[in-house]
DNA sequence: GGATTGTTTGTTGTCTACAGTGTACCGGTG
DNA sequence: CACCGGTACACTGTAGACAACAAACAATCC
């Protein structure tokens, strides 16, 4: 038994997994798409039909994006979608920035070998995306690069705190990250160096100025003062 | 119209509150109280039967506690209460004290009159509760206290983020709390000073140290080195 | 025409039933 | 005794039904 070739976990034959996730994940993007509109009634009988199950998974789906943050559940109501206010969005982008400043601290300490080659090989992603001049891909690896930091940092807790913030966010500011997006990857490499380094107060600095651009940039995209964007 | 003695929203007949709340409610209260053990089974029909409602509540009130991390839900296998272990411990409490020092600064820049008043009123409620040696007001009244700071911060955001973790840090430091509660107030008694007089800085400095100082009790417990608590 | 009332339609919250899967137990065989 | 296969039972995930409530619409009254 134990030479077994089916001994390993890792073949065993996967469970389907359950309705409820497929339509949670499928909200979520039509929702960060802003398909589904902030404000928006979410009713439960249309989504099961567009989406081809019954109502349960649909319900089921809509509590955990209710807790999450994305939905708001009106008992005797229905769902609608959060309508994002400003202040919440600068309330956002300052907790951000305090969790990713702590992650990079903590990441600078408890870096690994592997953990830096895949930051730099995230990074190399990001720059390629910049000069191809693919938008979408440049906030793609911007956030992919932002959660490896926040990973290394080894503190569980903080990283899904921060990913929880990070998804939120994402409403705000994905338009923003398009501009200027070789700026910010300027910022990252400073940040990979600080990390290398081990230099825990250089990363933190870096990082607190690189977030603290972004709020700034995301209030002035508000105010529709400029299109010089500091970066993200 | 306008003077109609029915016009004011506050005379408005409450609708009943859906099950699936009361059900969260419960389970939340048993879990934490370790009623219902860490890694134990949750089986939907029986919580359902328990609780005089019907298996619909429960698994959307299971749902949630799982977003929530009070439960993990496996596919197939069902719910389980989440299983905390030391590492995440110690992560919670760093990740707490990393978000009430940020709160304790906040509320000195942006307190109020009223906010003040009342964090007085709970001191005080607190400084009652150690006195009259009823240990479960006096852990009450500490989280109801650090709750209120970190409302004075005026980042929603911020004291959403703070209250999961304190809610989940409940289970670590419960039996803490009860020790030496006396001297905790002690630093409470100079967080309340430092707002009142709008220094951040020594906001900040009270609340990292008062928060640190419940991280080491919490290990020295663990460690069964003694029962010096010093503080929560 | 505007206000009020009654009716209809749509939606939510909950209950019940069913199908599929996991686990435990029992009997048979080597 | 150990192992295997089959069966029964428990549990989860989902679908469908029903009752209650909210909103929209139509009819009636002033």
């Amino acid at each position: 038994m134990p030479s077994s070739p089916l001994a390993k976990g890792s073949n065993r034959i996967q469970r389907p997994v359950p309705l409820r996730e497929g339509v949670y994940e499928a909200l979520l993007e039509l929702i960060i798409m802003r398909e589904l509109q902030p404000g928006q009634h979410l009713v439960e009988s249309e989504l099961a039909m567009q989406l081809g199950v019954s109502r349960q998974p649909v319900r089921e789906a809509l509590q955990r994006l209710s807790t999450e943050g994305w939905v708001d559940l009106r008992p005797g109501y229905g769902a609608f979608v959060h309508t994002p206010t400003e202040k919440e969005a600068d309330q956002l982008l300052a907790v951000r920035a305090l969790l990713e400043t702590e992650s990079a601290g903590l990441a600078a300490v408890n870096r690994t070998e592997e953990g830096l080659a895949r930051l730099r090989e995230l990074w190399d992603a990001g720059v390629a995306a910049v000069e191809a001049g693919d938008v979408d891909a440049v906030v793609l690896a911007n956030a992919d690069f932002h959660m490896h930091v926040v990973q290394l940092s080894d503190n569980a807790v903080l990283a899904e705190l921060a990913a929880q913030v990070d998804r939120r966010v994402r409403w705000y500011y994905a338009p923003v990250a398009r501009l200027r997006g070789r700026r910010s990857w300027e910022e990252h490499a400073k940040l990979i160096e600080a990390i290398a380094e081990g230099d825990a107060d250089a990363a933190r600095r870096v990082m607190r100025d690189h977030t603290e651009n972004t709020r700034r940039t995301y209030h002035e995209q508000v105010d529709g003062a400029g299109v010089e964007a500091a970066g993200v």
